[in-house]
DNA sequence: ATTTTTATTATGTAGTACATATCTACTAAT
DNA sequence: ATTAGTAGATATGTACTACATAATAAAAAT
């Protein structure tokens, strides 16, 4: 049996401590309950007592939960939280310098692939102001064209705004919170080859071609990526 | 001034805890000391006592990280840990019910965007056995037609393959967890509207089709989903 | 030199104490 | 009678103590 197979084949044992168990018990609890937002949860000293547990326990699941917006304290009274604010955490823990390769990797990959999927919803939603305030972006662009320093700020103001024309607030955010990704990427990617269709070209299609068009127009400007995908 | 505005006007101000400095400072202070993975961290009593706070709250703030993956504690020492779950935490949070109806619809219109753009990868990468387990899991479905149960089942097992064939694990284990949703909005949808174009044909169409055939045969299979958007 | 024992150290958990904010109820005031 | 103000009760936020246990380092024994 060779030795590097060891930690695929015996899988890790996790001490899972008292706040772990406290944490999952909540929150299955929370969801078995069905508790509305805004009901009030029993007292961290009632939650010790039937758990068993020191209150200093709960508290760092509570903590837990508190951080992931999952339920709110107040002063006197426990309050679940409505909404948990879903791209909170994930921004937390997204950090280009502790992942690994193969998840920036798979990061980076699934930006280009909204990218080219958001040709549908942009032109169901677009609408002619923000046609027009994207124009200007890739207008200002051309007037910078040689300057690196502000390349990358127009690419993420150009994309961005692109993402914010669908509406869609929780992509906008991902996509903003993917940018250190892409950025970091990008990086490694090395030499800068100039996208084969320019912004300018891009709002062009966008204000007089059609969805297809537009989508593969993007997948024109993105080329270059996705030929380093291998 | 109406008083409908209020809540609108007046930003709430959250009173932010010892805890939530603390772990803003740590989280800081792991960042700009770039730790690698691995890196053995100060006590939690030489934290405390360094930002002038009690253990207590260093605890509680730690226990988030640790939540997060952030840090691994053991007996003896407090280490970094290099791989936070990325999407660990996301799916701590992702449940159907306590999300508010735009988040839900907004995920809903994130996976419809990601499969529409799935294409050029999985033309990159896809394999003759992976097509043909997809094709198994198509012609299956087809055996057991008229059976509402199995279609959901089958539906994701399809789905789930598609973005297995992807290579890409983040947005593999990305889909997965937004099941839920999807499949939650679609119960709101109410009435199910057979899709024009079925798995057989997209497998057909991944065998012998082409990128763009095939994203066309994907929106088709979608379409009833992408006019339910205004 | 290798193994065993001992000491040390940090975490995990329990528990106490107390300041403060907020809720409830009661009282006073217009 | 409704509003404003006051007092008491309660739960959270924070600090601190204590101790079992696990993991390491040091010392002792073979």
């Amino acid at each position: 049996m060779p030795l590097s197979n060891l930690s695929v084949e015996l899988k890790r044992i996790d001490q899972k401590t008292m706040a772990d168990l406290v944490e999952l018990q909540l929150r299955d609890y929370l969801r078995k309950k069905s508790f509305k937002p805004g009901d009030p949860l029993p007292s961290e000293q009632q939650l010790a007592d039937a758990l068993g547990v020191s209150r200093s326990v709960v508290r760092e699941a509570l903590s837990r939960l508190r951080m992931l917006g999952i339920v709110e304290t107040r002063k006197k009274r426990g309050m679940l939280l409505s909404r948990p604010d879903i791209l909170g955490s994930f921004e937390r823990v997204l950090d280009p310098l502790i992942m690994d390769k193969k998840t920036l990797q798979d990061l980076f990959e699934l930006r280009l692939t909204l990218e080219v999927g958001l040709a549908d919803i942009l032109y169901i939603r677009k609408k002619k102001k923000d046609v027009d305030e994207l124009e200007a972006i890739a207008v200002r662009q051309q007037l910078t064209v040689g300057k690196p320093t502000f390349r990358i700020k127009h690419e993420i103001a150009f994309h961005g705004k692109i993402y914010q024309m669908t509406g869609n607030e929780t992509m906008q955010r991902f996509q903003h919170m993917l940018l250190p990704i892409f950025g970091y990427v990008m990086e490694l990617e090395k030499v800068y080859t100039p996208a084969s269709v320019s912004h300018i070209q891009l709002v062009e299609l966008l204000k007089n071609g059609t969805k297809e068009k537009f989508r593969q127009g993007m997948l024109q400007h993105l080329k270059h990526h996705f030929e380093q995908i291998k």
